[in-house]
DNA sequence: TATATTTGCAACCGAACGGTTTCTTAAATT
DNA sequence: AATTTAAGAAACCGTTCGGTTGCAAATATA
């Protein structure tokens, strides 16, 4: 069973579940009130969230409040890294291609 | 069939291949040497993340050259800017108590 | 022209996915 | 103590995924 974090975040209803958690923590309930689907369809879909520590439930009473570690979607930003490095070099190129054509002609 | 940019980079092998074609433009064969796997799955892999714009063939006699689409790859970085405004203000908190720790005490 | 090479496409297969229904456990409320 | 509420676990179902094998089309080479 695969489970990391870009196989987790494939999924449009786990993206819309963590957009929703990244303003506030939110119990599944909560969550499900916001789809068009079962609780426990929320459920599975937590459920592979903690699993590869994007989120982390917290209990309270009979309640479980699931946040958001931010921290973890910092590995996405990383992996993106080596790609940010090449569409700012083609920015750049594009700039000086601009510059140079402003450039009066000699 | 649902098709977007995040389910392209679910799988790990597209992931490589994104990543080997980030540096120069490859056709399936010579994309394949590099893999423990058969040509055509290749193909498949790279048949999907056609479809949803991330490279682009360009055709050379009987060769066909894999192109990434980098400005595709942006998309990803715009999503993740919603979290980025999350972790970047938390990060300024943890500055500010930081600072106010290291102020005299009165 | 015959042959080899490069590629895409279709059919098939087992595993995983995303969902539902049903059941159990545990905490809160009456 | 009985009932309601919140949540997870298990079993099941249809679909998708990632891979394979086999085949056809098109270009290059002999």
């Amino acid at each position: 069973m695969r489970r990391d974090i870009f196989q987790a975040i494939a999924d449009p209803s786990r993206r819309a579940i963590i957009a929703l958690i990244a303003l506030q923590a939110m119990t599944p309930n909560a969550l499900a009130a916001h789809f068009d689907t079962t609780r426990q369809a929320v459920s599975k879909h937590l459920r592979i969230l903690t699993e590869c520590e994007l989120i982390k439930p917290e209990q309270r009473g009979r309640e479980i409040y699931y946040q958001l570690e931010i921290n973890k979607m910092k590995e996405i930003d990383k992996w993106l890294e080596q790609f940010r490095k090449i569409w700012e070099k083609r920015f750049d190129q594009l700039d000086t291609l601009l510059t140079t054509l402003k450039k009066p002609k000699k």
